[in-house]
DNA sequence: TCCTTTCATCGATATCCGTCGATGTTATAT
DNA sequence: ATATAACATCGACGGATATCGATGAAAGGA
């Protein structure tokens, strides 16, 4: 158990504050939403207009509509995501400050 | 399946370049290494000196040193994280290269 | 040489996750 | 009222994952 001493026993250095087990808790929840392929798109598909109707989504991706639902799901409990049902149709957009939370987190 | 015409039956729009099922792949495939509370911790601790010994990691985390070695080979799987071996200790540092790519697909 | 330490790998297990078909709900159309 | 369409939820199933103890490989010390 001995080791060279360039570290204090419990991580990390000064330059950067050691994260809370909240703090890395919520940083894992949020990364395991982008943690799948077809998450990635969706984002990525969102990124690209103000909003998206779900019919459009299951349009794109060759999945049965209760996967893709379930996806947008997930997304949504992460807040990466939020919805708004007009009608019959459902719409999804981005929560910009929550990719840019992430984008903060990986660095500056 | 009829929909109100306000996007191109594929995703996505003009703006943002849809990805192809490579890009999107790799991107999950390296978020997913984040996907872990154990491995954001690692991170941050890399994030904070050049080079980690896991002595100190497994004497960091409150998990068995097989386990804290699967994280470690996930995290090196996903090009996040380098190590080499000097000796009988093995050190762990950043690529800050993967991070930032990471980083630049959450957004300018 | 033998023992100890560090780290990686293996094998096993319990849990989690992605996927789908079936079903329910709500809104629109006939 | 009935039918249809969009979307969410449920239940189930197969594959992936986190964790651990045991073992192996390599280096250093007695």
């Amino acid at each position: 158990m001995k080791s060279i001493a360039v570290l204090p026993a419990i991580c990390c250095g000064p330059e950067t504050e050691p994260l809370t087990v909240p703090e890395r808790d919520e940083l894992a929840a949020r990364f395991k939403a982008l943690a799948d392929p077809t998450r990635v798109a969706i984002i990525n598909c969102l990124s690209s207009a103000d909003e998206v109707c779900v019919c459009n989504l299951t349009a794109t991706f060759d999945l049965s509509q209760p996967t893709v639902s379930h996806h947008l799901k997930i997304l949504r409990e992460a807040g990466l995501v939020e919805s708004s049902r007009r009608g019959t149709w459902a719409y999804y957009r981005l929560v910009p400050e929550a990719i840019a939370a992430l984008r903060g987190a990986l660095g500056a």
